[in-house]
DNA sequence: GCCCACCCGTAC
DNA sequence: GACGTACGGGTGGGCC
């Protein structure tokens, strides 16, 4: 079946109040209010972008009479004149809807409600999915199989199921529901008494408002059944007040209501009208007629052209090269050529692998060739994720040299997280131009896929020359916007170092005992058979286990048992949390408990590893991407490192298979101890928690003492338990909600226990309020080293989205600082084992932890330089502390002083 | 047969 | 609804 084409209705005012209160006032240059017209714009371009609907209208409030006042005078009576900073942006608001190209529909004497459900109607009948945008409750009658109620605050979608839980209603009782709880707003009356609840349990057992009006001497309260006796015709007044027409002799052009461009000039206008930026900059380039792109690629493809382009280039201050390969991994990836770009719309592509009919350049000529160019320090190079040339280069036997400018990094450092930062999207935004793609040339994943050497020449110079001559151009608009945005330092003192510091981790690697994983495999693999078995024999037939779908069908169809937890879906949950819960009612879900865990370890782990071990080297070479993570830290790829398993026995295993590389060499591991709780402390500026550091003391037991009240000593493990959770409750602030289900105890119990904490430590709670105000003006928040990240909706959404953004702002500060610090400490540690000339290599960082392998006898000046780089990397106003270990594995470390 | 959303679980 | 940041495996529906 093919989807339903959707067809979103506005209702123009419902949208407009629900804006015009959520966000502040907000004004344009010459003082006007513009927060309605904001909102709308926002809401506007969220839905085009994210729900592209194929049909879209708005309606409006029609002029002349109301035939509801017709029927009640009072009808909306009582509802207050529209506030005075709303009626001049009514006219603004509409031009948005234009400049949107949304037709607006307004009938003389129609009220929009009605147009809405005529509309809605139209539609289904018309085979739309219909999706009616209100916050009017009114509008719920309306839905049906294809037609959907959809807040656009929370994206809520409302259909016939959630109606249900949320009023225990059907649709076609929502109109009696209304009309027995009335509605203050519209100044619809009811039957006093007779709210969500009561009403749909009346209409569950009577159907219907007539029918419950009828049997009212049957209803329970003597109280309910006088007021539904004096209140019966209210209700049927308000029955006939909130049912929306669904009739109105519309004449309606479908074809006017598609979706349409919207009208970049118009809304250009009306935004620095408003002086809505941020609007400006994404509608601008994005808007705009594709730039043409002039460009002029020429192929190096002689000796003697080689000879002439490598003295141009050895001429150029700075230039922007990039490398074409025939493998996404750059440590299995054969060179293809290489392209270089000093000028606008002129790029170079040198061949080095292509097929043999195509004129191409020796490899190893070329590279000698430009090897002085590439290493000479006192040039620029520039590239868009440059890690990967480095890479490319190196195994060419080159090591770059000079300052780099890695154009994704620039990107990141100025969007860190809110967008993505590859080429292809950073040349349709910043200069409007989109890219070949690479599936051009090479095709789609999969079988007919082929690599970049296959491809004639002449087309991967258009190619690659694009690619040199986009990164180029890139540079030109984001370095500057770095500079303006004082993110420079940041890049230059931190981000750009450790560019060459993350390559050189990734070349090394890390050496891993395949065979260790094979046996664990295989012992695993037994144990889940025998699991297996036990579960089939329980459940009485075998089903896939690892299949949800048919997990969910055992637990809850035919066992019967509780759901007590649905997924995001709407869906009976079956994670553990709930399997365990589970646990005490029924023997199945502990064997799937264990199952769960140890089919997680052998197929994420144990057999994934060994495919991932370079075959030259028997190490694995994973990426540590420096543009993803939104709070600034890093993350680790293709294998993630930085999940190996540690909590339970079973998983710590897997770490014996992490091995020092040679004989006679270890590793060795250094972790910040309680990095976030240091950033925290030094944050906030709270006496107590510094104080608690400055003396080493346990900060679980430390924090323990105050909120209980205690002495240091007597803290039991329970109450220090319950100080740990709180701790880390506070740098992703958790609820009390959260933190009573962490620790299984009562709401009300969690909450004394988060008030206990900030009012011993006052501190925290001011650093939480600072950084949410600074949050709240700025739109952004910091990090201790300048990092920024925009936090959106803290200032113009309410409820859940607002406390979502909250916790971000806060946990972004705590965490990206500590990704600073560490980041740092990287550089500093590198820089020491290079000055040291120590063979010693840093393998891994996992966020508060950095693993090296060295040769015993370097062990401890290499221990020494770690603790003294990483406890002074910054500042701090309280130590910081590093946990050291040597060991032959990443299992087996032993503490060293 | 490929792609992707969803669910789930691992780390810090 | 309720704890932040990541990556990735298995399933199964949709699509080609």
């Amino acid at each position: 079946m093919k989807p339903r084409p959707t067809f979103y209705i506005l209702d123009a005012f419902s949208l407009i109040y629900q804006v015009f209160h959520a966000i502040p006032l907000m004004t344009g240059p010459a003082g006007q209010p513009t927060q309605a017209v904001f909102g709308i714009f926002r809401d506007l371009q969220n839905l085009i972008r994210n729900r592209k609907p194929d049909y879209l209208a708005a309606a409006f409030d029609g002029p002349g009479r109301v035939f509801r006042s017709d029927l009640f005078p009072e009808y909306k009576a009582q509802r207050a004149a529209m506030p005075e900073d709303l009626v001049p942006q009514i006219a603004v608001v509409q031009r948005v809807f234009e400049g949107f190209k949304v037709p607006v529909l307004v009938y003389d004497g129609m009220e929009a409600d009605d147009v809405i459900a005529t509309l809605a109607r139209r539609g289904e009948e018309r085979g739309l999915d219909v999706l009616i945008c209100t916050a009017d409750k009114d509008a719920r009658q309306l839905i049906g199989d294809h037609i959907r109620v959809l807040n656009l605050r929370n994206q809520k979608l409302l259909d016939r199921d959630v109606l249900k839980a949320d009023w225990g209603v059907a649709p076609s009782q929502v109109v009696d529901l209304l009309a027995l709880t009335g509605d203050t707003s519209d100044n619809v009356p009811g039957v006093p008494g007779i709210g969500l609840k009561t009403g749909a349990k009346l209409l569950e057992e009577f159907g219907t408002l007539e029918n419950l009006l009828a049997n009212a001497d049957k209803v329970s309260g003597a109280k309910r059944k006088e007021n539904l006796r004096d209140f019966a015709d209210a209700a049927r007044l308000a029955q006939k007040l909130i049912t929306l027409r669904d009739d109105l002799p519309l004449q309606l052009d479908w074809d006017a209501l598609k979706l349409t461009p919207f009208d970049a000039k118009a809304l250009r206008t009306l935004c620095v009208e408003c002086g809505f930026h941020t609007f400006l900059n994404e509608i601008g380039p994005e808007a705009a007629e594709p730039a043409v792109w002039e460009a002029n690629y020429r192929t190096i493809d002689t000796p003697e052209l080689l000879q002439e382009f490598v003295a141009e280039l050895e001429k150029q201050p700075r230039f922007c090269l990039d490398t074409e390969t025939t493998d996404v991994d750059p440590l299995r990836a054969d060179p293809v050529g290489l392209s270089f770009s000093w000028k606008a719309g002129e790029a170079y592509y040198l061949p080095v692998k292509a097929p043999i009919w195509c004129k191409q350049l020796d490899p190893r000529s070329t590279v000698e060739a430009l090897r002085p160019a590439l290493t000479n320090p006192a040039t620029e190079k520039i590239g868009q994720n440059i890690k990967y040339d480095m890479h490319v280069l190196e195994r060419l036997g080159i090591e770059l040299a000079g300052p780099i400018t890695d154009t994704m990094v620039l990107s990141y450092l100025l969007e860190s997280g809110e967008r993505n930062h590859d080429l292809d999207q950073l040349s349709q935004r910043f200069l409007n131009h989109k890219m070949i793609p690479i599936t051009d040339l090479i095709g789609k994943a999969g079988k007919k896929q082929t690599t970049m050497d296959q491809v004639e020449v002449s087309r991967v110079a258009e190619y690659a020359g694009e690619d040199a001559d986009a990164t180029w151009q890139l540079e030109g608009i984001l370095a500057p916007k770095v500079r303006d945005e004082q993110l420079w330092d940041l890049y230059a003192n931190l981000e750009r170092p450790l560019i060459s510091v993350l390559a050189h981790m990734e070349s090394a690697g890390i050496k891993v005992d395949v065979p260790l994983l094979k046996r664990l495999s295989k012992e695993f693999g037994e144990r889940l058979d025998s699991i297996e078995n036990e579960i089939y024999s329980i459940a009485g037939k075998p089903f896939n286990i690892a299949s949800t779908p048919q997990l969910r069908d055992v637990l809850y169809v035919q066992l019967k048992l509780p759901v007590l937890q649905k997924t995001p879906g709407g869906e009976a949950s079956t994670k553990d949390e709930v399997l365990e819960e589970l646990a005490l009612l029924h023997p199945l879900p502990r064997h799937l408990r264990e199952h769960r865990q140890l089919s997680k370890l052998k197929s994420t782990y144990l057999d994934a590893l060994p495919g991932l071990v370079h075959p030259g080297d028997g190490r694995v070479h994973a990426s540590f991407n420096q543009g993803v993570a939104a709070t600034g830290r890093l993350s680790s790829s293709d294998p993630n490192l930085q999940n190996i398993p540690v909590r339970t026995e079973d998983g710590r295993q897997i770490r014996q298979a992490f091995v020092a590389g040679f004989p006679g060499w270890s590793l060795l591991t250094a972790d910040y101890s309680q990095i976030e709780l240091r950033v925290l402390a030094h944050y906030s500026g709270d006496p107590s928690l510094a104080s608690a550091f400055a003396q080493d003391h346990d900060i679980h037991a430390a924090v323990a003492a105050r909120i209980f009240r205690v002495a240091e000593a007597e803290v039991t493990s329970e109450q220090r338990n319950v100080a740990k959770t709180v701790n880390f409750g506070v740098l992703y602030g958790q609820s009390a909600y959260g933190l009573s289900k962490v620790l299984g105890i009562k709401q009300s119990e969690a909450n004394e226990f988060i008030e206990s904490y900030f009012r011993e430590y006052a501190g925290v709670d001011a650093f939480i309020t600072r950084t949410l105000e600074a949050a709240k003006s700025s739109g952004r928040v910091e990090t201790i080293l300048g990092r920024r990240r925009p936090i959106n909706g803290i200032a113009n959404t309410t409820g859940h989205d607002r406390n979502q953004a909250e916790r971000t702002a806060v946990n972004t500060v705590i965490q990206g600082s500590a990704a600073d610090l560490i980041k740092s400490a990287m550089i500093a540690v590198d820089r020491r084992i290079r000055a040291a000339g120590l063979k010693a290599r840093m393998l891994l960082q996992i966020h508060d932890e950095l693993v090296f392998e060295a040769p015993d006898d370097e062990m401890p000046e290499l221990v020494k330089l770690v603790r003294e780089a990483m406890t002074t990397a910054l500042d701090l106003k309280v130590p910081l502390k590093v946990d050291l270990g040597v060991g032959p594995n990443w299992l087996d470390v032993v503490t060293v002083e």
